[in-house]
DNA sequence: CCTATCACCCGCCTCCTTTGAGTGCTAATA
DNA sequence: TATTAGCACTCAAAGGAGGCGGGTGATAGG
């Protein structure tokens, strides 16, 4: 089915694109009419029933045009769309937006979303970075009170989290701070997989009074990091897509905003695009979900230090300018990811 | 106008209770039959005429039911309404919810704008504390580079915030130590308002070598703390607002829309209830804001030891049970605010 | 002062018609 | 043989017409 003829790619590439510009089925008249494709409706007709029969194009009802069906686009997406670059305003807004981005990892993530939402002018997400992947540069152990301790963890780019650890037994302030001496001298530079893996090592092989001392420093570190590891996700601009026409149905819409206010289906849907290169499309039911079955999703992973460290991208119909897309997931999920690594200078 | 006649406020007490229940104008056979006022639809007729006359209903059209007007409305929450408390499953819910709050301010804020969201379906929000209103009770200064310093300040309840503060010039280690020692030694238990107030007159009245130290921590206590200043508002639910059935209309849902997603707007729509006692009503036009006269906003500040320290509430269509709304918000604004009082135990 | 009755009003629902864009098929044409 | 022009047909959407129903005001009578 991939052996288009040179007129059938043509008549499919107008009709996608007339279709993503305006919403409504296409006709024959129009194919002909528009471009300079010296052809008259009927032949066009004649290609585009052909069309019909790959199960590119399809009828919303008996006389009425044609649009594409889900194959279509994925015909289009992956044979006919030509590479774009994003526009001069495009890169530097986001040139702009970084250069003033402040100190902190949240507001850098919940800017990219922004970003990806105002640019697309549809829902745009980003996954919080996979923080095992960024690397170890110090950390600062606080005491909240008798058994609660407070964990300062400063990322090599200069990026701040903490959180709070509960103790299962009380732990004197010159024991804390030994941990705390011990993890900066040992461990700087790691990303926080490896810093695991080699304290793990060290419990298991160590002997004599340092076991103790890194036995407490791995219930810190394994307490106190795997919070880092609930992924969370930063999402914006879903309401562009009930500005879309075919989400009038309230129904619908309703569905689909349940499971953009979950993060967890969020995240489900982006399970595919995990770790591999490049940009994906998931193309209506391509989703797994049904209740996005009407949308496509446009997703990149972003890397630091080619390390796969999260995914971002934009959430929109179907009937969406492919092309535009994914020249902007495509650039912003280099550029952050770049911020991510550079970090605060 | 507010010395209507019992049998006034009888009428317009049931024909908002009818309306706010099912959204359709009210006539007045309903009224008549409706409750067990025995009285013909006609004498009802002639009440709500006047009623009319006084501006506090209205018909949307003629021969239509008739509605109330937002003086409709502020008369029936000032005058009419009924105080309710909380019912037992909202009073259970809140409990059960702030029992496995977690340990950080983020997730308590997010949890309560999402407990008022769905326990009065419409949308909630909590305006993040005010720190200034909230005791101090650990500074924890750490260098991140040479100019950098990362803040972590620990409040009385056991909330920790962290911030970075850029330097005009480079500061030893051991003078950070001396700041920090210095701030815990002399300010734990103080407001951070008192605090800022001490260390001023400090920085005023000193001599000697002790100047320099407190111009410093003045320094880092001012740059590290107005990021807390700068108010920051959850909000949860807006969708509900989409449910309505007056918002149908999708240029103006899309308005509202946009100002629930613009804090600032949100924010300047709080402006009013900030700081004073008790719960405030606005309703449709009161509230300053063109794009929400459709709504009405029900909310309370919340208060730490009798110090005001934020708002909260719930924004929904004008026509909302006023009396449930208003006891869920009273409820939710003192459990909050003991919430933040007790802290992390 | 209250009520019964009556004429009237008007939004909404339903049904019907018209319109227009689009198709498939077929015969004519290059 | 590939293309085009023409024609009959289909169906969704837009536009009325008409009836229903819930509502009102006014008036006269209890």
């Amino acid at each position: 089915m991939n052996e288009l003829t040179d007129r059938q790619n043509e008549v499919l590439g107008i009709l996608v694109g007339i279709y993503t510009r305006n919403g409504k089925p296409v006709g024959s008249q129009r194919i002909a009419e528009g471009e300079r494709m010296g052809l008259s409706s009927a032949t066009i007709r004649n290609v585009m029933h052909s069309l019909e029969e790959c199960g590119l194009i399809e009828q919303p009802h008996l006389s009425a045009g044609r649009i594409p069906t889900d194959r279509g686009y994925r015909y289009y997406v992956d044979h006919l769309m030509k590479e774009t670059s994003v526009p001069p305003h495009v890169a530097s807004m986001v040139a702009r937006e970084y250069r003033s981005r402040g100190d902190n990892l949240e507001n850098l993530v919940e800017k990219t979303s922004e970003i990806l939402s105002e640019l697309s002018v549809q829902a745009g997400f980003v996954v919080f970075p996979h923080f095992e992947s960024l690397a170890f540069n110090r950390i600062q152990l606080a005491p909240l009170s008798s058994k609660r301790i407070l964990v300062v963890w400063i990322a090599g780019n200069g990026f701040v989290e903490n959180h709070t650890v509960e103790l299962e037994e009380s732990m004197p302030d010159e024991e804390l701070n030994r941990i705390s001496v011990f993890l900066n001298r040992e461990f700087q530079g790691l990303y926080l997989d490896e810093l695991k893996h080699h304290l793990d090592e060290k419990v298991r092989t160590a002997v004599g009074p340092s076991l103790s001392l890194y036995q407490r420093a791995l219930g810190i570190v394994s307490k106190g990091f795997p919070a880092l590891a609930a992924r969370r996700i930063s999402i914006k601009g879903s309401h562009h897509l009930l500005d879309q026409p075919e989400f009038l149905d309230s129904e619908r819409s309703h569905r689909l905003f349940r499971v953009l206010k979950t993060p967890d289906s969020l995240l489900r849907l982006l399970g595919c695009t995990v770790d591999t290169e490049g940009v994906h499309v998931h193309i209506g039911v391509e989703n797994q979900d049904d209740d996005v079955c009407d949308c496509s999703l446009v997703a990149a992973s972003y890397h630091v230090r080619d390390r796969y460290v999260g995914n971002l991208g934009i959430l929109g119909p179907k009937r969406m300018r492919y092309d535009q897309a994914v020249s902007l997931v495509d650039y912003v999920s280099r550029r952050f990811g770049e911020a991510l690594e550079h970090g605060i200078e």
